[in-house]
DNA sequence: CTGTTAGCGCTTTCAA
DNA sequence: TTGAAAGCGCTAACAG
């Protein structure tokens, strides 16, 4: 309710006058490359940054400097795991290499992540990474790409998370092998009759978890007809419902593949739901290995993404702090969990 | 690989030139508040700024002006539930007020949590808001209320999250209360011989939750001897262990609460394995009511949280858009949500 | 090695 | 209304 005097935070003149040195001397002693400041000048202006409380203000450093320490990331819900592992392993890496996150969210939005690119090159990152998946064809698609563009011709740099976004830095995760490796496993344990609830038709990282699946049921001689594919959103929620609308057909199923985790949560509850019991008379698998999976009964089959890691990457690989001999960073590996939703079958 | 010319970004100069105006007529078009330019002008400005691909260059604009558009969180764990929920609805509110949030973990670590403060306030953002469970009487707690404090001496906002933190703003969560109900209902439930698996001594909500609940059942004149209390960290791990520490007593158990719901995701997990039956021969409830714990088996007992209002009610309580005639905004209420884990009785 | 002095890109008086 | 010019806090030549 009371109104401070609000004096403005302590500039780095304060501290030059407290210390009795120059500007220059200041700014040398706090943040200057090479030690070229004499000892006890440094101490002095240590210490009265100290006693001031003086934190060095990184926008007017930006400014002075033309470069900033910031990485902006952009996922689709902040609230979804599979983004906030992410998101938790861009922050490691990135506040490992001094950099601040901001974060931003498209709600799977095309226009609004075209809209919120733009706004966030305001901050002139030094790094956008995109982990939303990237509908195919979108209207926007072709604006954003030329955003970006220009934002890395004026110096930025920008990584996607998932697949191959052409002229951009990628962090792939192989969502068609993983996916096909998944539908291998799956006939290997003896199931046949397979439903999809497969994401939207645009989001390509569904699309090609769908086709993958399709793909290695395929090479077992395992038919995958479209009445068997149900499109739905990328939710919990829209797992549900396509597990319902798939129910309702009729039709028999051995086995339930959601394009990702989330989904399949909401698949087993709606066969529970329905009265069918999964990991008993209908397998369920689902893709990603969110944490929850895990503690869901039961606990579900999926194809494990390294998602902390992928983050770490991606920011990596936008910075060129890639480690070691790694040109172009070997692709994560992907790898297949299987747990009791799908039981080896009769 | 190839390293790209990287001309620098278009700046106002360059959309000023293009337009054919002075500096400071495209600065007012492009931002100043007062409609104070002709419309010709204005239009020239905004064609000009169009085809340049201008976007302002939001640091340089802090700088000159002395505030900037940058709000600042601190969670514990980006991929904790809790957090991220809070932190979908801190974004959400932030955007719709044109802030950009910049999110920071701090891993439950005093140090680093002070650390952390003190390199974000070099971004001087408008708003600091604490989302991390306040730890009691650590050593960290006096600095960082002095170097949030000069933060707010300065201009910037600080909001908690939680339990209240005296001359800050504060969302209160009353952990105490809602404990307490939890209690009632779940004596008036028929579960006498109770255990809970409460968090690290030095949680501030950890304890008042273990207060609350005890409170309610000594009301309902059940007891709650020490011995039925077991301290664990407060993650689905600490959940897990602290489980198979109880059992390992051999105490009988009607009931398990845990005071937080990733913990009591372990909780469950450890009974079964030690061959109990959750919600069957043994009860449990959590706390927050997070989305998992709608999926897992059984669907557990929680007090709910409106957790991305959280979120949203800090942002708002800090920049002071808090709507609506609410003075000190009223408390957000908890809910008492039972589900499959606990049912009746004998 | 230190201090002086231009900027960085933008806003905001202050005259015109 | 518009434009010129003086900053905002910091860095980076540039002399000294």
């Amino acid at each position: 309710m009371s109104a401070p005097a609000s004096k403005s935070p302590t500039t780095l003149h304060d501290v030059a006058r407290e210390a009795g040195v120059s500007l220059a001397t200041a700014s040398r002693s706090l943040n200057g490359s090479a030690r070229k400041v004499n000892e006890s000048y440094r101490l002095r202006v240590l210490e009265a940054a100290e006693r001031l409380g003086y934190t060095t203000n990184l926008f007017a450093q930006a400014v002075a400097k033309g470069s900033t320490t910031t990485v902006a990331l952009l996922v689709a819900d902040i609230a979804d795991p599979y983004f906030s592992s992410i998101a938790a392993g861009v922050i490691d890496a990135a506040s490992a290499e001094g950099l601040v996150v901001t974060i931003a969210v498209t709600g799977r939005d095309g226009g609004r992540e075209l809209e919120t690119v733009r706004a966030l090159r305001g901050q002139r990152p030094r790094v956008i990474i995109l982990a939303g998946s990237r509908t195919a064809g979108s209207p926007f698609e072709e604006r954003l790409r030329a955003e970006l563009s220009s934002f890395e011709a004026t110096g930025g740099k920008v990584a996607f998370i998932s697949q191959d976004a052409a002229p951009f830095a990628t962090v792939l995760l192989d969502n068609r092998g993983g996916a096909r490796d998944l539908a291998r496993g799956l006939v290997g344990r003896g199931y046949r009759r397979f439903a999809v609830i497969a994401g939207p038709q645009d989001l390509r990282t569904a699309q090609e978890r769908l086709d993958g699946f399709r793909d290695g049921l395929a090479e077992q001689g395992v038919d995958l007809p479209p009445e068997r594919i149900v499109h739905a959103d990328f939710t919990r929620d829209g797992g549900h419902r396509g597990t319902r609308e798939l129910l309702a057909t009729g039709m028999p199923v051995d086995l339930v593949f959601a394009v990702n985790d989330v989904m399949a949560v909401g698949v087993v509850s709606a066969l529970r739901e329905a009265g069918r019991d999964p990991g008993g008379d209908v397998g369920v698998a689902g893709y990603d290995d969110i944490p929850t999976v895990r503690d869901i009964t039961p606990a579900l089959t999926t194809v494990r993404i390294p998602l902390e890691e992928v983050g770490r990457r991606a920011l990596l690989l936008a910075t060129g702090a890639a480690t070691g001999a790694d040109p172009g960073s070997p692709p994560l590996r992907t790898e297949l969990v299987f747990r009791d939703s799908t039981p080896h079958r009769g």
